[in-house]
DNA sequence: CATCATACTACATCATCATGTAACGTTACG
DNA sequence: CGTAACGTTACATGATGATGTAGTATGATG
């Protein structure tokens, strides 16, 4: 027999816990090993329980269920958590995914789905709903052309150099003028991004997009 | 009667297009209006098609799918645009995804799910097999902590204020010590991050996610 | 044709940075 | 208890950066 797959749960809310448990229980590929009603020691909980996968609720008295993914993906990186949650904004979607969540259900999705979004993560998956999806994808759908601060052509390529830790000499001699017109350009630059020296530009060019 | 979502097909495989498209017209609720066997001139196929949802194929001869979804983003960006391909690829699915792919399937994928695949999107969201969405999620999941060049807490202190733009001076205020110990502490994360300047502290602080 | 934006060069000046050397205190470790 | 790592301050010097003013040239725009 084909060795099940083990989950735990925390979630505030006794009703849905239960309720969901009790579903999932019936299918014979899903055995429960834990069920708490907070994140306080994850770390710990998991330790004792050994589940394959954590189903963690966001909202949750003394420790957000973010930041219990966030210290479960720091130190046991190999677990798979899939949040269960009723946000749906960029924001949480976004911190999510990017701390290594493997799915992220809203809860009025059917325990069919979330049994069946388990053994997707299991199989190397991820697990969301398309809408979930669409917002996720868009984080990092560059706007890629983000040239609003008007920056001319030799303006982004001298930008472009200094991203790229070049002095002003090395960036003159590179594109072959002589140095105050490396100062020149670096002026107006900064006139643009609004700012007052080098690292400031790069962090905005670097986070912008500019370059 | 609700209105039918147009669809147009790009692939370069006559059989496997023509019996999709036979498979599809068999949905009420979708219509061809335009099958084509490249991605030439995309933009004047689809202004005289009019789809709602545009199906890419990828490998094609005279023009990629890729290119042809960059191309559809950049006139057209309300068209919802779906790869459909054989390429699981690590490269193909982040160019794609970043390009503003609405969806990404696998030609083996059962026509089946390729129409619900285009009603889901039709309704916002994004189409993907989960293992093509953990792929996808893998890309923006930050390796947060890389501390590799084993900075200090307070080098790392001292990074984080000069990624934020801040003089020698205003840092020094701001962890209330000399600017000497600046100087000092700046060194050592020169030394440790093999640079030799503040823009190519901060570029490859950024980069490599150090702060 | 006049004007504007862009690009390039030059010169000047003060501020800031990069680097080295050196000394002192603290905390942790074997 | 000595040593090592870290944090702190100090001084010095040459290099680089930031900013301003100013002149020339070119192509586009109206």
């Amino acid at each position: 027999m084909r060795k099940k797959t083990c989950y735990i749960i925390c979630e505030d809310n006794n009703d849905y816990r239960e309720s969901l448990m009790a579903f999932l229980d019936e299918d014979d590929e899903l055995v429960c090993c834990g069920s708490f009603e907070n994140a306080e020691n994850i770390i710990n909980k998991i330790n004792t329980s050994q589940p394959d996968v954590v189903l963690m609720d966001i909202d949750m008295p003394v420790k957000n269920g973010i930041e219990a993914l966030k210290e479960i993906k720091q130190s046991l990186p190999e677990k798979e958590v899939i949040m269960l949650t009723v946000f749906e904004d960029r924001e949480n979607v976004f911190e999510a995914v990017c701390a290594g969540a493997s799915g992220y259900l809203l809860k009025n999705t059917s325990p069919v789905i979330i049994a069946e979004s388990i053994r997707v993560v299991m199989n190397g998956g991820a697990a969301m709903t398309p809408v979930i999806a669409r917002k996720a994808l868009q984080f990092f759908q560059k706007p890629l052309k983000n040239n609003a601060p008007g920056l001319t052509a030799q303006e982004q390529q001298v930008l472009k150099l200094l991203v790229n830790g070049l002095s002003y000499k090395m960036i003159a001699a590179k594109i072959d003028v002589v140095i105050d017109t490396i100062r020149y350009h670096i002026k107006k630059i900064y006139d643009k991004l609004h700012v007052h020296s080098a690292p400031e530009a790069v962090a905005k060019a670097i986070r912008d997009k500019l370059v």
